[in-house]
DNA sequence: GCCAACGTTGGC
DNA sequence: GCCAACGTTGGC
């Protein structure tokens, strides 16, 4: 099996926030409208996993996703060059990360939300993932092969 | 192909 | 609600 990748994810939470979203079971990630963050949505795989994080307000990254299929056309963007998955939580995080932690975390220096502000969909490496996941005081309830 | 203008995002 | 940052557009 392909190594996982790992992933950021942004939504302002009176758009889409993750309790809705858990409430869904799953949903399409529409709507990017930047090439950088398209082009990451197109390198996903399903399987991989995305930090979830409430932008404007709560600034906190408050949960996990998972991609659940191969990237697509963006259904709300017909004919035009755009890219959506569908995605489904894993878990909240028992304490939402803030933004303020992230800035103060010298290990964070060089994480997207940090250095790339509004990249909407950004990699993130595997060490990044799990120091977050850690800050968060969550753990996977399916450990993901760890190779 | 450069760069100024514009629009949008998102922190404060 | 303001404004800085920055990606995108469009004129030249």
């Amino acid at each position: 099996m392909a190594k996982i990748q790992y992933w950021l994810i942004k939504s302002e939470p009176s758009v889409y926030a993750y309790a809705q979203f858990e409430r869904d079971g799953q949903t399409d990630w529409t709507g990017v409208r930047n090439f950088e963050a398209r082009n990451n949505l197109r390198a996903m795989k399903p399987g991989d996993l995305c930090l979830y994080y409430h932008s404007n307000e709560g600034k906190a990254v408050v949960g996990v996703a998972q991609v659940l299929t191969p990237p697509g056309p963006d259904p709300t963007a017909p004919g035009e060059d755009w890219a959506s998955v569908s995605v489904g939580p894993v878990v909240a995080f028992n304490t939402p990360v803030e933004l303020a932690t992230l800035k103060k975390t010298a290990a964070l220096k060089d994480f997207p939300l940090i250095t790339r502000g509004r990249l909407s969909v950004a990699a993130v490496t595997a060490r990044h993932f799990k120091l977050i996941l850690k800050l968060g005081g969550t753990v996977l309830p399916n450990p993901p092969q760890s190779s």
